[in-house]
DNA sequence: ACAGAAATGTAGCCTCGGCTACATATCCGT
DNA sequence: ACGGATATGTAGCCGAGGCTACATTTCTGT
């Protein structure tokens, strides 16, 4: 085995610290688009419908409501329905478009539309910028 | 505004909860690949090299590996290097496997090698066999 | 060989995101 | 208008994955 000083810089624990700080952004940025979707759909979100659209028990969503009022995201009044700050349809906004870019990337490639829509769910949470505009770049060249 | 009967099934829950599960997965992937790494390289996977590698605390790792132990992908005594099992050396090769798939598909549609190494990290874990094997042909017919 | 340094183990705390169970409020049909 | 159905709120539990603080063991240099 080699004997290295092994003093290599960790590198990889900043990769691995960002994926971890992306992680907890998933899932905000997740019930935001949903609340985007419902209100765009129906004008406004109900609890229990976020909650069955997420796969979540309906105190599961309340809490995760209570996260997106906590950073500033949603905005919401007992037994009313939750509505979106400029903060959190911005957030919805950009989010809708990397969506749409990932999945059209990934179909693109070959990938079959359906595992391209379950597949971006979880990718579309850890593309860069630097990637997204690469992806825009690919679709411009190969439409 | 839509008056919809609104009893469209929950396919997007199937999604979310598929998401779910895979992130319970990446941890495991990802301290597994970390051990092979360090094995490869030193004959041995310290704790301390894992804890600094992932960009955690030595706690942390020590749980982690637990975990690794429990599901039987992993063994080690006390005060002795954390070894993989049969199982735990499969997965190791197959993370290993679609992480470079992953960074090389990244890089042939021209995301930039560092992006690429970054995201890849984080996109890895949600990638279906399907995606893969897309990725897979796509990378045969565009060297 | 032994003391100090370094590695590992362990205890206990926090937050998050799930859940169930139960309490309360709102909605709606008769 | 009232009562049952439905929606929402709240309390409390769990496991995962972070952390700090402290105890113990192993390693290492003189």
């Amino acid at each position: 085995m080699t004997e290295d000083h092994f003093d290599d810089t960790p590198v990889q624990a900043e990769r691995f610290s960002q994926t971890r700080t992306a992680q907890s952004q998933a899932l905000l940025e997740d019930y935001t688009e949903m609340i985007d979707d419902l209100i765009r759909a129906h004008g406004e979100a109900r609890i229990t419908d976020i909650a069955r659209l997420m796969g979540v028990t309906h105190p599961t969503a309340t809490k995760a409501v209570a996260r997106l009022k906590r950073e500033g995201l949603a905005v919401s009044r007992p037994y009313r329905g939750v509505f979106l700050t400029e903060l959190g349809s911005g957030m919805a906004e950009r989010v809708r478009g990397r969506h749409r870019l990932v999945v059209d990337l990934l179909v693109a490639v070959g990938v079959p539309p359906e595992a391209a829509e379950t597949d971006a769910e979880g990718i579309e949470h850890y593309v860069s910028d630097a990637t997204l505009t690469a992806f825009a770049a690919f679709l411009t060249r190969q439409p």
